[in-house]
DNA sequence: TTGAAAGCGCTAACAT
DNA sequence: ATGTTAGCGCTTTCAA
């Protein structure tokens, strides 16, 4: 079907080396040959087999790029940063979609492994500790770099944004509007980015003098059917919060749904920050304050690790780099009402 | 690095292809044999080479797929739609977002040729015709099969919804809300799929004896931005429409940003359909009254039409798959209001 | 400046 | 039942 290089060459009555010279741009060859040449490759329109020279190479230039949940607008735009980088360095990216299941995930790595894919970035889905313990060993030694979430695992490299800061910020938000009841759904706590987030909560209540209610710190699977199932629970009884840190966006549309079950106004009864902006919401009703990470830039950062990795020009022991974050103030925070006001 | 055939060969006394027999599962290798290499084989977790194993083979087993925006949950629905179903056909889907732009389409399919991936399935980017027409050529002969839009171009299989009777259902629908002033807002009608939802659109007002106004007949780029500005634009003056069928879901939500930047209430003052419901489509203010689209299935039956053009199980002319489709109503399409009547 | 030849890791047809 | 061998299409060293 497609076209080879044997053919070509025979056509033209020259060698195969010399083909595959003009069309890697290497070795000598005179000016009329190649121009002979290229002519001709141009004319056929030559593809080079890739899979041919993968295997001859010893390097596929490929990528593979596993996060949760493609259809999350974060992590596409994470994925976009990583590829417009990899392409500029003619690398090409696989993505996989591991719908927040460790199987999957596990799946997706060994395929990467069997097509022989230079590195991986993985954007780990949760996953019990002997399970996310065992991931540098599923990449067989493949240089990897952890985008967004990390295992607490210091010899890996990872890209993410100051954790732990990002939910202080959120939290101290709230406690400038007057809440002093807050709760917190967080991502599965065995994440490190999400037990800092936890941190940071903790923090700003401390720093506040407000004590920490365990029953308010409820650990999600990031879903939005969890965040309402918390939601519910969370909004019953006499002593309920006035406010709420939401670790992820879809979680946050699960709460807000809650909310509206329980027939609580947002934002006259009930404030709250959610996490990972993205293209919704400003739409939803209330319009929802959000912490903006810089999804694209984790995406290039990471990529570009990776790559240094990969050639060879960084050999220090992994870091971890921590990105900037802001907070995006909308309606779903206000103000906490006086005591004893009905809504409207 | 990785462990190859021939290591284990030697390491075990026996021959390549004895081990090879093995692993492929064919042959005859006497059971002894057989166990004593499967055993060897996982205790040294060996990873077959894809690589080596598509060059020898001449075929990779890997599918691309080509959808304009993987961060819309209608795209990454179809995705996983027909990854499950290759997967289940030992097949691996290669995502590619093409961003609805014509170049990155057009470096995706050439890719894949490189790559060698065995068939491709597209959701076509819009284009220009004479770029649409170069498609069948740029993917050199691989089989193919476009999903959810198609050009106009009966060579080539395709699997999607009747975009004509779905448009009709909701542009009918607003009709028996009492509308009489429907704007449309068409995906680029130079994908046949738009062209058709125009097509549903006029009939449902000629058989209602609604005159079509071609300044409310808008042709989007599929954007936020493009539906926001046109919004702008239909919603200024005197004679205004008062709904309309917008043809993504994207658009949806530029069109929403216009509603209010112009302060009309939806849906008291202007009611709206959209196409493509997807998770935040109950959640925005108002709630959105959808056309759905079965996208898993989509993906999973254009992946199964692949495959059979690929095994030459299907030799027949092409033929293109009409799927199902369901109109949800939400608050955002209301009956029309009495004139006269003062929004709230 | 060009060509010949070895070999990347694997499979499959063909011996033995 | 097991082994030998010839490539798949390409790159690259080495020889001419």
């Amino acid at each position: 079907m497609a076209q080879g290089i044997r053919s070509i060459a025979k056509h033209l009555g020259v060698s195969l080396s010399t083909v595959s010279s003009v069309i890697n741009g290497n070795g000598y060859v005179s000016p009329e040959m190649r121009e002979r040449i290229s002519r001709y490759l141009r004319e056929v329109d030559y593809q080079p087999n890739y899979v041919a020279r993968s295997l001859r190479r010893q390097e596929t230039r490929m990528i593979g790029l596993i996060v949760p949940d493609l259809s999350n607008s974060f992590y596409s735009r994470i994925s976009r940063g990583a590829e417009d980088f990899l392409l500029s360095r003619d690398y090409q990216l696989i993505v996989a979609d591991s719908r927040e299941d460790w199987v999957r995930q596990r799946n997706y790595l060994m395929s990467f492994n069997r097509m022989r894919t230079d590195g991986v970035l993985l954007v780990p889905s949760s996953a019990s500790d002997e399970q996310i313990a065992s991931i540098p060993s599923l990449v067989r030694g493949q240089p990897l770099v952890y985008l967004d979430r990390s295992p607490i695992d210091p010899t890996v490299d990872a890209v993410l944004i100051d954790n732990h800061k990002a939910s202080f910020t959120a939290t101290q938000h709230l406690i400038d509007k007057g809440h002093r009841r807050i709760a917190i759904i967080t991502e599965p706590l065995n994440l490190m980015c999400a037990a800092d987030r936890l941190e940071g909560y903790r923090r700003a209540l401390e720093l506040n003098g407000i004590s920490v209610q365990p029953r308010w710190i409820r650990d999600g699977r990031n879903t939005k059917d969890s965040a309402y199932e918390i939601g519910l629970e969370l909004l019953s009884g006499h002593s309920r919060p006035t406010a709420a840190v939401i670790c992820s966006n879809l979680m946050t549309l699960g709460f807000l749904h809650a909310l509206r079950e329980r027939e609580i106004a947002c934002p006259e009864q009930f404030s709250l920050v959610g996490f990972d902006d993205c293209e919704w919401s400003q739409y939803v009703q209330p319009a929802l304050s959000m912490i903006q990470q810089p999804a694209t830039e984790i995406g290039a950062t990471a990529a570009r690790l990776l790559l240094n990795r990969i050639s060879g020009s960084t050999v220090d022991s992994a870091s971890t780099l921590l990105l900037g974050f802001k907070l995006i103030e909308r309606a779903s925070s206000a103000r906490v009402l006086k005591r004893g006001h009905s809504a409207s």
